[in-house]
Order: C-alpha cells, then sequence, then structure tokens
DNA sequence: GCAAAAATATACCGATTGGTATATTTTTGC
DNA sequence: GCAAAAATATACCAATCGGTATATTTTTGC
C-alpha cells in the first residue's frame, strides 16, 4: 500500500491541529504552535502541507465535519420533517460541551475571523452556511408538502432564525461561561418549532 | 488648556484605527497597519498610547460606545417596555450597514478572538455582554411589573434568545453578504415581542 | 538486506513583528 | 520671542513569522 504512511501522519496531524486552529485562529496559530503540538518538524509538516492555509483549510474542513455527519445521522433517523428539526437540536445540546471544549463553532469563527480580510475562507465559511440553510429549508419544505409544517411559514426566514438562535446561543454561552444560556435557546427553538411550525390537528 | 493636543490626537487615532481593529482583529492588526492609516509613526503612537493592548482597548470600548448609545437613548426615547425591546431592534434595523461596514458586531468580534487565548479581552467582552443581558432584562421584568409583558414569561431566557438571534443574524448576514437575512431576524424578533410577550388585553 | 524513494530533520532565509532609546520638531506658558 | 516641555520622528533592537534548500533518517518494494 503505497502513500499509507503520509497519510496516517496527515491525519494525525490534522487531528491534532484542528482544535488549536479553532480556538486560537488563523492568523494566531504560528508554525511553532504546530511543530509543538505534533512533536515534528517544519519540514515534516511542509512536506505533508504545501503551506500554513491548506493545512488550516483541511483542520476547518475537519472540524466541519464533525456538525455535518451529525446532521447527516439526525437526518437519516428521523423520517418525520418535525422530528428532524427538533432532532438536530437534540444533537446540538448533546454536544454542546464537546463542541465548546474544541473552541466553539468552526464556522462562526472562521467566518468572524475572514470576514473582511481573507476571501478565502470568508468564501468557505459562506458556503459552508449557505448549505446549512438550505437543508433547513429543504426540511421544512419537506414537511409542508407532507402536511405537517403550517404552509404559510417562510421556509427562508425561520431556517435564518434557527441557525441565528443556535449560533448566538454558543456566542454567549462560550462567553460569559454559562452553558446553561445555551440549552436556554435550544429549548426555546424547540417549543418555537412545536408550538409555531407544527400542525396541530 | 494644557494636554489638549494629547487628547485631540488620541481621540483620532482611535476613530481612526478603531474600525480597521473591529475588522482585522487584534492579533492581525499590526502597528505598521495602525501608523500608515494615521499617518504617524510609531513613536507617536506609543507617545499616546502604552502599547498594543491598550490603544486596542481603547478602540473597542469606542466600538461599543456607539450601541451602548443607542440603548441609552431608545430607552430614553419609550417609556413602555414593549416599545423599548422593539425600539431597541428598530435602531439596529436601521444601523445595521453602519455597523457592518465598521467590521460588525465588535463584541461578537472580540470575544470570538479572545475566547479561548486572550484571558484580559474574553473578559471585557463577557462584561459587555452581561451588561447588555442585564439591560434587557431589567426592561422585561419592568413591562412585568407595570402589566404590559405576560408574568410567565422568564426574563433570563428571553433576553438570552433576544441577544443570540440579533448576533447570529449579524453572522449570518455579514457571512453571505446578505443583509436581508438579518431583517428578516429582526421581524421574527418583533413579532416575537408582540406576540409572545405582550399581554394583548 | 539492499537500493530507491519517501518522509522527516536541520539549518537557514528575508521580512515583519511589537517595542524602545534618542534625536528632532512642535507646542506651550510667560 | 524665547526657553521649557510636550509631542513626534528616526533609527534601532531581539524575537518571531512563514517558508525553503538540503541533509539525514525511515520506509518501501523487490
Amino acid at each position: 500500500m503505497p502513500f499509507a504512511k503520509s497519510e496516517r501522519t496527515k491525519k494525525r496531524i490534522i487531528e491534532t491541529v484542528a482544535p488549536i486552529f479553532n480556538k486560537k485562529g488563523y492568523q494566531s496559530t504560528a508554525l511553532s504552535d504546530i511543530t509543538n503540538a505534533t512533536g515534528l518538524t517544519k519540514g515534516a509538516i511542509y512536506g505533508n502541507f504545501g503551506n500554513k492555509e491548506s493545512l488550516a483549510e483541511a483542520c476547518f474542513n475537519h472540524n466541519v465535519k464533525f456538525l455535518q455527519k451529525g446532521l447527516q445521522m439526525t437526518w437519516a433517523a428521523h423520517p418525520s420533517s418535525i422530528d428532524k428539526l427538533t432532532g438536530l437540536l437534540n444533537f446540538y445540546e448533546q454536544n454542546f460541551e464537546t463542541v465548546s471544549n474544541n473552541g466553539g463553532c468552526p464556522l462562526m469563527n472562521v467566518a468572524v475571523e475572514a470576514d473582511d480580510f481573507h476571501p478565502f475562507f470568508k468564501e468557505k465559511a459562506k458556503t459552508i452556511l449557505l448549505n446549512w440553510k438550505s437543508e433547513i429549508v429543504s426540511v421544512i419544505r419537506e414537511g409542508q408538502s407532507s402536511g405537517e409544517i403550517k404552509p404559510e411559514i417562510r421556509a427562508q426566514d425561520f431556517a435564518n432564525f434557527y441557525i441565528a438562535s443556535i449560533e448566538g446561543g454558543i456566542l454567549i454561552a462560550k462567553t460569559t461561561n454559562d452553558s446553561t444560556a445555551f440549552f436556554n435557546i435550544i429549548e426555546n427553538l424547540k417549543s418555537l418549532v412545536n408550538h409555531q411550525l407544527k400542525i396541530t390537528t
């Protein structure tokens, strides 16, 4: 099996460094942080990644993947649209500590840092965010087709509101060191789903 | 009038540099950015501020002040609690472009950057956020005392939800270059205030 | 186990970082 | 308008930055 060692090392580097990038940010994470954390030298790092940016990109993808998989698994587990929306909220609730210890939401972190001065990462964040949003929109529209969700609900608007509350909740909880703030927001969102979206016949 | 020149220069530096810090972040804003933007040399900057951190702090205070004054003016203009809550949303709506062009919400920017590795700024962000929250909580409780707002509403929870939606809305709008996302969220929040909080006799 | 190749380490590069000591200019009070 | 003081500019510092060329070690296929 050719290239096996290389792939394993790359994976190890990404898994070691991804939380550091998520915590410190792209700019503040120095090559010395990377070599210290991995125990490798600069030569080894640059042998596996072209430059700091491409390593940061791989780390960002890795960080996002965890949350994307959570959505996919939740979606797969629940046929009902309402259950998909509340199930995803449960997933965020259950994994909040993990995400928080990993540096918080990678999308928010990259979006804020890249927003005004790093077009490449800004575009990546935009893509991830729009994909997330369109997933939520699709589920709402499916629920409307199947008669689960009120037809007058504007899917785009609710998806924005849903995502904004989650991201804002993470911000508040992390900044004030108060995870209950996040949990309360998630509970509020659940009750919005059950009382404003759901058709109760 | 002694020290007049110094104070005017300090003010000019802060006003010039504050948007840069808000856009690029503390770490990514170099002294060279500061000297280029102000047309001053390093000697002049360090003659007016002890170090980069204290200049950044002054800029953060300056950036936050705009939003704090908006709240104070809105609070002063509306005796009713419901009007205070919706009036503040109107203020954010009207000033979104200004804030966005200035680099977004300074609280979010500093909170995200400082969260895991800059205790001093993290503490500043925490204080600002908790103050903001307690302002909202106070208004809700006043509204409950005066019979404007439903007594079963949990002030803390609603304040969290209110702030989270606003911050998340800014994040989405800036990241996707779509200010209507923010406006939709604000409208949703207004309708929540009017239909879930307000007592409609 | 040996040669080829792949992966890692070492030693270096120029540029930039935040910060400072000192020289020069500008402002101030009289 | 002149001397003192305040403000700004100049010239420098060590440390660190991301990155690279090359030497060394480790792994690979046979």
